[in-house]
RNA sequence: GGCUGGAUGGCAGAGUGGUUAUGCAGCGGACUGCAACUCCGUGUACGCCGGUUCGAUUCCGACUCCAGCCUCCA
């Protein structure tokens, strides 16, 4: 099994190699927890959780940490507009976002720091870097001098004349050089703060990524992935902070980024305000269906959010499940019983496609042509088989974790019974060929959202 | 302005130097009392202009347009 990833160090596909034989450590930069997350946000948690399902495939020991950025301004000032103490809302917002995940089937991470948690290791990290001379302290605040830092900018590819000149940042006086970043800023009294060698204050945001990347992953990681946006500043920032106290090594061997999401003509995003939640989506679709959608374009493509897209996405993860329930032989098997399956479990033009820098566009038409070679398969042994490479399959997507039977009819707004007494009832009418009569309860149904299939096993229904 | 990355059939979206992506939608057929589901069949898509080549959507160059980043942002 070669996977091959797109490093944004190289712009190129490279053959993954984990530093350590068997063991791999994946950082993925998580929400800043002040509001509902879009589904914008959605794109690296899903995508990531596909890769992390292929790498525990291929190798023994992953290591996933997800953090939780709940120490930042947008929060304090969200808590102050709301009336809600601060951590209260960070804690709030945390919960959301996990249940939001669930909703989604993104597996929970090995580790979700938190950075109010890691104050003790952010503070030793910022001494580090002024110990060696690549920070100081001015005016109460802690800076990374970036001039001291001669690989400054190889993730982003930009030169430091490069930056200057398109700056738009007001430039602070006490800092040294206008390209000079936070690592401490001062707390006034109605903020939260840690008391510090500088004073009571709070850490930057790209500090924290270092921090809780060291901690939980040690100096040298294998993987870390965050959207595209994040590039730069906050990737090559931590690059260069966690660079700098590594002695000059890279702290990160591959470098992976999701492209944007977008609505209309421009990236989905809340300083724009062209956003739609993954909250209020979920009340109108099933998790799995968003899951779908966000799958069926390149995870470094920019994908264009639409209803249409939607209903596209539900219409061909109905195909899938269709070819599942078509073959229901009563054992009710789910992929989530091959999360733990070995690598000759998978269908091998799924795993291929994963393995070529996650290729999910792809792996999804080879588990349409699995689930066409299912509804035709000869035999109940061919049948079984191949059911059960799509199940797998699904496993390595997060798709197909639904009982068939429940995924037609999970939502429907009237009880089992009385559908069943109605199709009953349409059956004899069917029998005596009274079609007005039949035809009349169908309507009847189909105006409750259950439309009826004839089997040659019996009438079957699902809620639409 | 600088740095990235795009432009594929009605829609979404892979991929490839010459042979079917795939899904959704549409159309025709089989099945069905009629439907639905399923199956079978069905579409001369590759931004524009040059170049290389026996042959380019695919490689090279110019151009046009679009997006992301350069400020918080997944």
């Amino acid at each position: 099994m070669d996977i091959h990833l797109h490093n944004t160090l190289s712009g190129k596909k490279e053959p993954f190699e984990p530093l350590i034989p068997g063991q791999v450590g994946v950082y993925v930069c998580g929400p800043t927890v002040y509001n509902l997350a879009h589904i914008g946000n959605a794109v690296p948690a899903v995508a990531f959780d596909v890769l992390v399902r292929l790498l525990r495939l291929a190798y023994p020991n992953v290591r996933y940490v997800r953090n939780v950025t709940d120490i930042d301004d947008k929060i304090n000032a969200a808590a102050l507009a709301c009336g809600q103490p601060i951590r209260e809302l960070a804690d709030r917002y945390a919960a959301e976002y996990a249940a939001d995940m669930a909703g989604l089937g993104v597996a929970v991470p090995d580790v979700a720091p938190r950075a109010t948690e890691h104050i003790a290791d952010i503070v030793a990290m910022i001494e580090s870097l002024i110990d060696s001379g690549h920070a100081y302290e001015a005016d109460r605040h802690v800076l990374f001098h970036v001039p001291s830092d001669p690989d400054y900018g190889t993730l982003s590819k930009r030169s430091l004349d490069d930056m200057l000149a398109g700056a738009r940042v007001e430039v602070a006086p006490y800092k040294k050089d206008p390209k000079d970043f936070v690592l401490w800023k001062p707390s006034t009294p109605d903020l939260p703060g840690w008391d510090s060698p500088w004073g009571r204050g709070r850490p930057g945001w790209h500090i924290e990524c270092s921090a809780m990347i060291r901690k939980h992953l040690g100096p040298a990681i294998d993987i870390h992935g965050g959207g595209s946006d994040l590039a730069f500043p906050h990737h090559e920032n931590e690059c260069a902070q966690s660079r700098c106290v590594n002695g000059g090594r890279a702290s990160v061997r591959y470098w992976l980024h999701n492209g944007m999401l977008s609505l209309g003509d421009a990236k989905m995003s809340k300083s724009i305000g062209n956003i739609v939640t993954i909250r209020e989506l979920r009340q109108r679709h099933h998790g799995e269906t968003l899951r779908y959608a966000l799958l069926s374009g390149h995870y470094r493509q920019r994908l264009l959010w639409s209803e249409s897209l939607l209903a596209q996405a539900k219409a061909s993860l109905d195909t899938l499940y269709q070819a599942l329930r078509d073959t229901d032989n009563g054992a009710n098997g789910t992929s989530l019983a091959y999360a733990h399956a070995p690598v000759d479990a998978f269908p091998p033009a799924v795993l291929d496609a994963l393995c070529d820098d996650l290729n999910t566009p792809k792996a999804l038409a080879a588990m349409h042509a699995l689930a066409a070679d299912v509804q035709r398969a000869k035999d109940a042994e061919e049948t079984e088989q191949l059911r059960s490479q799509l199940l797998a399959g699904g496993a390595l997507l997060g798709l197909l974790a639904q009982d068939a039977a429940a995924y037609f009819q999970g939502d429907a707004a009237v009880d089992e019974a009385t559908v069943r007494r109605l199709i009953d009832e349409r059956n004899k009418a069917r029998a005596r060929r009274n079609y007005a009569r039949a035809d009349a309860i169908r309507a009847e149904l189909a105006a409750l959202g259950i439309e009826l299939e004839d089997t040659r096993d019996g009438t079957r229904w699902k809620s639409v």
